[in-house]
DNA sequence: GGTTGTTAGTTACAAAATCAACTATTACTT
DNA sequence: AAGTAATAGTTGATTTTGTAACTAACAACC
């Protein structure tokens, strides 16, 4: 075998590459949540998260949601249409910016967001465990730096 | 406020969240990466993960490309066929097996490869740096845990 | 050796994501 | 106040993905 040919046998191990690996792992992880919003509410992904916020932090905008994900806004715009029509969220006209609206939930869109957050909380708590506390405290420390969320 | 509506105000917090925080992190960090593949070679995501797993493993069958990066079967196949089109790999019948064939680098195929690579090798290296050695080397175990790679 | 079941890979059709152009409204500039 | 630019959100056209059905080759069983 020629050292040419040695060369070619490289190092370079995609096992340890960081965005494959992160990719990987985020896959893996959406799964089993994303079988039950799919599955038991129809939702995508991108509907459970827009779900999600207005969950979380009450009224936002488009806009507002849009900013705090990282989500273009004509997903959003979908998503936000499916969850009207579905009753799960009502869109109100701002007075003072005519151009935006006000995003909240319905009773309905609350009682779904409860038992995702349930579901979300538990599958959370699994993965968590794979780890020792201290270990999971600077995984999601890493990855809110990584997703320049700090 | 009464404590119903105090009981809507609730602890969870997206933003720790394992499987949104994952999916953020990994979405971000795909970005300037992909900006090479995409912008340079007018590579899909699919397209440079075949790449790098022939360019690193050598002869490989789309299946085993499958297995191993967990991308389904149809993905691959056109993932290849557009290689292929642009002569960065070669396919040749197995003839032990005449259903599969063994995929391997051209010449140019594995020029853009050690490219990527290069480009990948200093990204990872630009991602690693925002932690110490050994939680770097923590975070990719971790992440290898969660993606079921190990 | 023919029938039935599997497997590798492709293709066709449906669902979803992306990108660009559009409407309506507000902000800025003079 | 008119004209221009910017912004929130929507819509339509194109690309990409996902699902299911398909072809061709092999395996196993009787």
């Amino acid at each position: 075998m020629s050292d040419a040919e040695i060369d070619e046998k490289d190092e370079f191990d995609l096992r340890n590459f960081l965005p494959f690996l992160l990719n990987q792992a985020a896959e893996e992880s959406s799964l089993e949540f994303q079988g039950v919003y799919k599955n038991r509410y129809g939702m995508l992904r991108t509907e459970w998260r827009v779900l999600f916020h207005l969950g979380i932090y009450g009224e936002l905008t488009a806009k507002e949601i849009g900013e705090r994900a990282r989500i273009h806004k004509t997903k959003i715009s979908r998503a936000v249409a499916k969850l009207a029509e579905r009753r799960f969220l009502m869109r109100t006209r701002d007075d003072l910016d005519r151009r935006s609206e006000k995003l909240t939930l319905t009773p309905q869109g609350l009682a779904v967001y409860k038992e995702l957050r349930e579901v979300a909380q538990s599958y959370d708590a699994q993965l968590a465990a794979l780890f020792t506390n201290g270990e999971a405290a600077l995984l999601r420390m890493m990855l809110r730096r990584l997703a320049k969320m700090e």
